[in-house]
DNA sequence: AATTAATACCACCTTTAAGTAGTAATTAAA
DNA sequence: TTTAATTACTACTTAAAGGTGGTATTAATT
């Protein structure tokens, strides 16, 4: 019942970005802020400008900076790009394929919470978020 | 975002067990009627037995049952077993030890399905949810 | 032009969850 | 007492997530 490291730290880092503001923030600085291996760090960096929601610039003095407007930049952006995100059809029992007629053990329970999660994913974007952060 | 197998077939089997009703079930007709690997199957059972939430017989015309009434068995219980509960400090971001001053950029809107997660886990018992079940 | 500091890429290693295989122990029935 | 049907135990294999290492590429500074 948890996200993967990757989405938990990509949420964290883009946080971070946004609050910053600065022009351009490089892999070393967020290693060190956030407390996530480098190496690592760098393999989901790749992957959110793949994802186009940052951009990179090389070489000496290069770094990151958000692409879009943090208000544009939903967390559920972000899950989607490690496949963590809280799919419609999210099954708690993996049974799947379910209704209210044909539904297992928990299906009434899950409903509440799986909205939320699924509201709190899709609607916060990144400068909501970013200015309740007291910490990243 | 979802939970371990491990916990999925096992509230799958403990749900099936309670609504079955019988005097023994083996394991052979859990697997079938669930459709879980037969020997993925078994081990969770042998967790079941030792987390004493069911009793076995072995031998011919040998099987399990409920080692105690369906209401005293909370699927909170069963998590537990495969270290898949919603614990008090259950952490979205991984940050961990925040409260309302020291908190994530997701922390407010955690809390709400966070405890209904917990509620649901805690105050489920077997023969509750067994009774909402149309299918297993 | 050489050096330095940065990202990008590719391949690997490690850990954990998921699943499988074989055999021992137990018990009822034949 | 043998056989068949069952759970229990131990060890292994596979797949996926998490993490590391080395080098190529890029671009500003010297
Ligand atoms: S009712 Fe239960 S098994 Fe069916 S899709 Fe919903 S959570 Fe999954
Ligand atoms: S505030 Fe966020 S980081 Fe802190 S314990 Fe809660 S979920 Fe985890």
């Amino acid at each position: 019942m948890k996200l993967s490291n990757s989405s938990q730290y990509a949420i964290r880092i883009l946080t971070y970005i946004t609050i910053q503001n600065e022009s351009l923030i490089n892999a070393f600085k967020l290693s060190q802020t956030l407390q996530i291996p480098y190496k690592f760090l760098t393999k989901i960096m790749t992957a959110l400008v793949k994802a186009d929601l940052v951009e990179s610039t090389r070489g000496r003095e290069g770094g990151f900076r958000l692409k879009k407007e943090a208000s544009k930049i939903k967390v559920d952006d972000i899950l989607n790009i490690f496949n963590d995100n809280m799919k419609k059809e999210e099954c708690l029992l993996g049974i799947g394929q379910c209704d209210t007629h044909c539904k297992c053990a928990l299906h009434d329970q899950w409903m509440e919470p799986k909205l939320l999660l699924q509201k709190m994913f899709r609607e916060s974007n990144l400068e909501a978020i970013s200015k309740k952060a007291t910490k990243v």
